[in-house]
DNA sequence: CTGTTAGCGCCTTCAT
DNA sequence: ATGAAGGCGCTAACAG
């Protein structure tokens, strides 16, 4: 009943394997014989059968990509730009990919369970992104299942994740540590001296990133970098706000908060105003990623704009084999400085 | 050198049939046999190949979901949403399943191109979420590819978008109608009598569904619906600004507008701000969906709240077998109004 | 440029 | 509860 590329040949009265040539492009292939292929294709209205196509050819035209939450919009617009490019020409059957999209929440079981998946699906690429877990025995499972997909010839790029010596993985990473010493600068700059900071979760690489850039830049001005002043949280709203409320009691002298990202920048947003207080008069306020809502707060955050349209996209490439790899697998995108209204020098 | 099913079953000294069956769960085999089984499963580092099970069991554990723009918060919470309800148990192999997002843009061609592509992969189920464009012969090939979709086994599902009759196809709308007319009604009752309409694309089904709800509630109170005061754009922050910019050249004289959505929303609060106007002394604005980031706008967006990682869990049930499908294969989900700080009495 | 021939790795009746 | 055997639909050498 169903239609297979032997009904095709048939009625294009050529074998299968041409029927399979015309249609995987990539082959020379007569003009009049693809054309009567073609035909034959449209009127028996055939879809390819892609898992047949991909026991045989033993590899599939699915791309995997890794997110914490897909409803996060870090990873929404990354994930946004890695689809962006992966699919179009340079494949098997009209070189369509198509993108599967995982949440793993973070979990490095979770990260674990879809890679196992993925590498079922024998996926043709797989692009993990968002900070990697802290935890040795986590990361070496990581790592050995990366291993073994690069092995088998899965293309695997992270993209926004610090580098997997010894995988094979390409590793696209964004300089937070960086970014985060020109952002506690700028507040040092502005005046400030007592900052408190809402970090990531602890066992982060992204967390740490950020913070040691922090405090880097608090120690080249100088600066204690007093315990007190720093809270750790999620990378959501809600943290931004409690945390912000527990900095505001431990340190009401505070002039400036520098959050672990702009979705943790508007929680202390809420928070400082409910608390009565203004910012930027009051509270400086910065934040981390540049997310479009950012410059539609009142005022404007400032924040690190992240490249991560240009990070997607480029993982995207080197996922599908249309860009080359850095040299040596590794290269660091930069963010950059983001000055809007929602930070100023500091009251009095 | 890949390690397959057979090889398991030579370690596991049982046939690969009985291996078949311990891995797929779903069929008797003893406790003792099980065992032994997924010992030698482990000691091989044995991956079952996902390709050659969709192609003998024909079908696979892919579960595609279409969206106009995976960056865009509201697809991202749904895809996330549906997302969370395809895994687990259920089907084979464990039971895990892939989501497989295709951004479309809203484009009907795409749309048609990845549902062949998902057709292809013999996915198991479809879920198209976003409104659909209500130009007739799109329209009509798309519900000529869902019958096909259906007819071969894959469940299809529509999330947020109207009823494709004849299809097959399962149906969760919202109610954008109803909450549009609500939402204007808000605003009559505040006393306002000049509103400005920043409606979305003209073609889709989204656009015209809460325009007719709030030239309802126009009509309801006994107000013209000046065409003046109402201007097509794009579901995005730039279409509302570049509305309201033309919205205060036409008519200086309104006092608020209801947008699109939220994001076209912000874009208007910003060219209002812009234009010396405050919200919502000057001008009341109002959104639509309730996205996260509405509350942290200043002051906080009114808006229509659509629940949308409601729909999605649902739709990925049923997707996915889990619930039953609601009775005649369609249901409207009510949108709720949220009343917040951009909204007051017009001045004067 | 096109046809022929073997599988790819697994599931699934049908027996036992 | 388990084994045996056939085939799912396609691709990839080889020939020609």
């Amino acid at each position: 009943m169903t239609v297979t590329l032997a009904d095709v040949a048939a009625r294009a009265q050529v074998s299968p394997a041409t029927v399979s040539r015309v249609l995987n492009g990539k082959y020379p292939v007569a003009a009049s014989t693809r054309e009567r292929v073609l035909k034959a294709v449209d009127e028996l209205d055939y879809v390819l059968n892609g898992p047949a196509s991909a026991l045989a050819a033993a590899t599939s035209d699915l791309v995997g990509i890794l997110v914490h939450d897909i409803a996060d919009p870090f990873f929404g617009i990354l994930a946004s730009a890695i689809q962006s490019e992966i699919g179009g020409s340079g494949g098997r059957a009209g070189g369509e990919r198509l993108a599967v999209v995982c949440n793993t929440g973070g979990s490095p079981e979770r990260e674990l369970t879809h890679l196992t998946l993925l590498q079922r699906q024998r996926a043709a690429a797989v692009v993990l992104t968002g900070g990697a877990v802290e935890d040795a025995p986590h990361a070496a499972a990581v790592s050995t299942k990366l291993r073994k997909l690069t092995d088998a010839g899965t293309r695997v790029v992270l993209c926004g994740r610090p580098p997997a010596p010894g995988t094979g993985a390409i590793a696209l990473d964004f300089d937070n540590r960086g970014g985060a010493r020109q952002l506690t600068g700028h507040l040092i700059a502005l005046g400030h001296r007592r900052l408190g900071c809402i970090a990531g979760p602890r066992e982060r690489t992204t967390t740490r990133h950020r913070l040691e850039g922090h405090r880097e830049a608090l120690a080249a001005a100088g600066l204690e970098d007093d315990p007190h002043l720093t809270v750790h949280g999620h990378y959501d709203r809600r943290s931004g706000y409690e945390a912000t409320v527990e900095l505001l009691r431990r340190a009401p002298d505070l002039t400036a908060i520098v959050a672990a990202n702009d979705t943790v920048a508007l929680g202390a947003c809420a928070a400082l105003r409910e608390s009565g207080l203004r910012i930027p008069e009051d509270v400086s306020v910065a934040g981390f990623d540049d997310l479009p809502f950012g410059i539609d707060a009142v005022p404007p955050l400032t924040t690190v704009r992240l490249p991560l349209a240009e990070a997607g996209a480029r993982a995207g490439r080197i996922a599908t084999g249309r860009e080359e790899p850095p040299p040596g697998g590794i290269t660091t995108l930069r963010g950059e400085l983001m000055v809007r209204g929602s930070t100023a020098v500091p009251r009095r």
